[in-house]
DNA sequence: CTCGTCAAACCGATGG
DNA sequence: CCATCGGTTTGACGAG
């Protein structure tokens, strides 16, 4: 029994429910889903992983020594045990908070601490919790935004890069044709004639000798983008 | 308030 | 089946 005390004990004071472990120094110290005895009879072996959210902890001395709480007590964490000794009590909320907190910022992302406080009331949590997990939902809702974002500018970018590449063989072939035996002025049909532009020898399309045809292409196409992302400036 | 970070809780894969 | 591992999610905190 002594062991077991021990084993308790060690892993309360390493894995530190109250001491800041680093995770290289977690993969040292034995897993949290290590079995053990929580009785100091050895009357109930408990996987401490996959069984944390059953009542089990009727011991209060493995209880403080585990700090281990059910879900459905009373989420409001007891800031006196929870900073006293410097730990980081995770308290996981009920579906039903969490579905009532997602349902509220979906209408408003952020709250007033009026609004803030009588939604910790509601749902019987911390004024500080509501603050909190506000936050977080904000900050991670940005965070998936800037991938989505990020993603998409990809996919501009190999667009741009694929159009850069089609222009830029367009105009070769257009360059290999000047120097062949046709006239500077080649005609395509009755009503088009393609110019090229003597100064950049670039070429034009009719109605189009003021704007210069290609970086206008990737002018537009980089317009698109900002408007469509809404980037102030690329 | 945002941002970066920590760490508890959770979960799927894997091996004995 | 179960223990364990490694990755992910998410509640919490400190700095700025």
């Amino acid at each position: 029994m002594e062991d077991d005390e021990a084993c308790i004990t060690s892993l309360s004071l390493g894995l530190g429910m109250g001491s800041h472990v680093t995770k290289k120094e977690k993969q040292k110290l034995p897993s949290l889903d290590l079995t053990f005895q929580i009785c100091p009879k050895g009357e109930q072996t408990i996987h401490v992983d996959k069984q944390r959210q059953q009542h089990l902890l009727h011991d209060d001395k493995a209880k403080g020594l585990l700090c281990l709480k059910h879900p459905t007590e009373n989420n409001s964490p007891d800031s006196s045990n929870n900073s006293s000794n410097g730990s980081r009590k995770k308290l996981k909320l009920t579906k039903d908070q969490s579905a009532t907190l997602e349902d509220i910022f979906k209408l408003h992302s952020t709250l007033n601490p009026a609004q803030k406080q009588a939604l910790a009331d509601q749902l019987n949590l911390k004024h500080r919790q509501v603050e909190v997990w506000f936050q977080n939902r904000r900050a991670r809702t940005k965070l998936k935004q800037t991938e989505v974002d990020c993603e998409f500018l990809k996919k501009c970018c190999e667009k741009l890069t694929d159009e850069n590449l089609r222009l830029k063989k367009e105009l070769q072939e257009l360059r290999a044709q000047k120097i062949g035996p046709k006239p500077l002025y080649i005609q395509l049909s009755k009503a088009t004639t393609l110019s090229i532009c003597s100064s950049c020898e670039k070429e034009l399309k009719p109605n189009e000798g003021k704007k210069g045809g290609i970086s206008d292409v990737v002018r537009n196409s980089s317009q698109k983008l900002q408007n469509s992302v809404g980037v102030k400036g690329i």
